[in-house]
DNA sequence: AGTTCAGTACCGAACGATCGGTACAAAACA
DNA sequence: TGTTTTGTACCGATCGTTCGGTACTGAACT
């Protein structure tokens, strides 16, 4: 058992309750690991665990989501299977997105920096999108950041009103207002 | 001293920390009471607290937001009254939103039915008043949801990067996004 | 008037529980 | 054998909470 397999479990825990809502004994019932055996895999401790359960995080972001962007393609439809993807990823709006339950909370600067280049990462990805299509570079810039902002408000909206259709109904609408005008 | 007196700095402390944030140590340092005395205030606990925090959120929105929307006036205008209380309240988008920050983190369950109230009271003022502008009801549910979608995603996604610009220009669009074809 | 007395506001100290983290030796595997 | 992985027991610190008690107040009683 490599750290890698725990991973997703780590996953599940912090995107739904925070850094300060999963205790370390959180962390082992949902690995079936016992402490130590957590500090085996992760010696730098809890601070460790979510570092790198980010970094699996993005790395399936972006596998799966902004790297498909980048191929040819029209723009139109590149977008539709982004939001496709992102809602595999969010389970059609039941589950929080772990950039944005990580902002939220208390700042702690370390992570706080990581959360803020994965958001930005997102923002500039799409843009570059939205540029290779010929839009004005401030306009994908802002456009850009608009359908992140939809993406993480309607994530926030669908969970704290126990209802998924905000988040799809954000989805069904992303890339005719990205695409608007091309 | 009531303890109205220090509804507002438990209202700081917890739309910036969050639930599983703060501390009692915390509250009692920002209050300058000691954690008995906040007993006497607050027999609930910290439970009560939050509660009451929340209460006193509801009162501000509901008092210098939500109500000024049933005014008579142009729509347009009573709109942009309102995202100039909004930017008032976020302090132009460098401060979160309570309702946000206690809606991720982990299932409290009676906390979470006040804040899926608060989001729902928030939605439906709106709603009303695009009703009222002569909006088709479902499209004006729609409409003001995704304005909760816009305040609650830019105002995360202006702390995540430390840039309160995309809260701003939400507030920017917001009216004339809400009011288009009317 | 002086005294009692209930009520409010407050606090230091301590409670049991849990927090994140560590030491170490047995077990499992190579 | 040596190395990796784990269970157990433990640590100091902090968590939310409670206890016993002090200081002050304004009304009630003598």
């Amino acid at each position: 058992m490599s750290r890698e397999t725990h991973l997703p479990a780590l996953f599940q825990l912090f995107r739904q309750q925070g850094y300060d809502g999963v205790s370390l004994a959180n962390i082992a019932q949902a690995t079936g690991l016992g402490k130590a055996s957590l500090y085996h895999h992760f010696p730098g401790g809890k601070d460790e665990m979510v570092l790198a359960t980010l970094g699996y995080a993005g790395d399936w972001l972006e596998l799966n989501v902004l790297e498909p962007l980048g191929e040819d393609g029209d723009a139109r439809e590149l977008l539709e299977e982004m939001c496709d993807r992102l809602s595999q990823l969010y389970d059609e709006g039941r589950q929080p997105c772990i950039l944005g339950t990580l902002t939220l909370g208390p700042v702690r600067d370390d992570l706080h920096e990581v959360v803020k280049q994965g958001l930005a990462r997102f923002i500039e990805a799409i843009a570059q999108l939205l540029i290779k299509a010929g839009l004005d570079q401030r306009l994908a810039q802002e456009r850009s950041e608009d359908a992140v902002v939809m993406i993480q408000g309607s994530l926030l909206v669908s969970r704290g009103l126990d209802d998924p259709t905000p988040f799809q109904r954000a989805m069904a609408q992303l890339p005719e207002k990205l695409c608007a005008g091309i």
